[in-house]
DNA sequence: GTGGCTGCAAATCATTTGCATATAC
DNA sequence: GTATATGCAAATGATTTGCAGCCAC
């Protein structure tokens, strides 16, 4: 794992936001940067940091994967107006390396969906 | 939600299987009895169960989204040797209608990666 | 030098869309 | 009859791949 430019400017991207990009906005944002980059890099580099265990792979856009620099274990809610996404503290019901139903449990991801603070308020604001 | 002779078909392949098929394979097995079924009537007709609220969509693998009837709330375990998904029987840490953060939570989706038991167990028989 | 990294362009593949036809009620 | 569902073919869009050039050690 090389330390090169363009890995160093993805990581600083990814440990700069709390919005778990796609790989997308990672390419687009890195550009401002360094123009020359190609989504290649940025799907290659991806790969080898979520490989590593520096990243997490989240499916929970069902649009395009979004990464999340891997701080502590946490759950993530999806809101179905805004489509934003929110780290919440949530402990999850299993933890690695538990057996469950015979099967050896190595990682857990738990998502949510729903309504998120900011669009219920604006909703309370409708509705009044 | 007209209950066509298609969408019985992919009911039923959805009601008599716990592989949790992809739309992909819906249309295999749909294909077999209705040759001139089209794609998009079996994505359709998926979209359709997913909003009626009959049918879960999974974005637990990553190539297809795989479909799931609806029966008692569960979470899903995919085995990261043999890629194929298990229901698990794993109450959810959190509920419908409970606010998380300040977030409204309307559903909930537990996904689990590891080793299932059959693997688990061809890895035992193998270092013996 | 060699192996890993980059950038480009083309390919892949799940899913979506437009539209004309067919079917249910 | 009309609204809805179907089937086809083409489009879309995220991701992957092949490959040639580049860089570090």
């Amino acid at each position: 794992m090389v330390p090169t430019m363009q890995r160093i400017a993805i990581i600083d991207v990814l440990r700069g936001s709390d919005a778990h990009p796609t790989a997308d906005m990672v390419f687009r944002e890195v550009s401002a940067k360094h123009p020359s980059i190609s989504r290649a890099t940025v799907y290659n580099t991806l790969h080898a940091l979520v490989d590593a265990g520096l990243v997490h792979e989240l499916s929970i856009d069902k649009e395009a994967a979004r990464y999340d620099f891997c701080r502590m274990p946490h759950a993530h809610f999806r809101c179905r107006a805004c489509r934003s996404l929110y780290d919440v503290a949530l402990a999850p019901s299993v933890g690695a390396g538990e057996i469950v139903d015979g099967h050896l449990v190595e990682a857990v991801s738990t998502y949510l969906f729903g309504l998120c603070a900011s669009c219920r308020s604006d909703l309370e604001t409708d509705r009044a």
